[in-house]
DNA sequence: CGTTTGACGCGGC
DNA sequence: AGCCGCGCCAAAC
């Protein structure tokens, strides 16, 4: 993958506010080209120890994604106060521009 | 080099 | 309002 826009992405993931989310496409949208998948790949594939909020993107449903880290992107949203109805889906005022 | 594979999205139905 | 199928494209095989 170009590894500039690799870098776009993770640059505005790490600008989504606390208590805010934002969509794989949405992300995408605002790179030079990517696509929702890129987006997806490069969350995949960032290493341990990265300080990017990673828990703050959802699916454009405003679902939570279905990964293996879950459930602990549902508790690190509720801890800033994202709340869930009983479908699992988040508020729409809850994106970030 | 052809196929398969996804932390996805969207249009049809 | 959900489910299904197809498009998407870098990577792994």
């Amino acid at each position: 993958m170009n590894p500039n826009v690799r870098e776009q992405i993770l640059t505005i993931i790490s600008e989504i506010p606390p208590g805010r989310v934002t969509s794989y496409g949405r992300i995408a949208a605002m790179t030079d080209g990517a696509t929702a998948r890129m987006v997806a790949r490069a969350l995949r594939d960032l290493p341990s120890g990265h300080g990017l909020p990673w828990f703050r993107v959802v699916t454009a449903s405003r679902k939570l994604a279905d990964h293996g880290g879950a459930d602990e992107q549902r508790n690190r949203l509720m801890d800033e106060g994202v709340a869930f109805d009983a479908r699992g889906r988040i508020a729409q005022d809850r994106f970030w521009p």
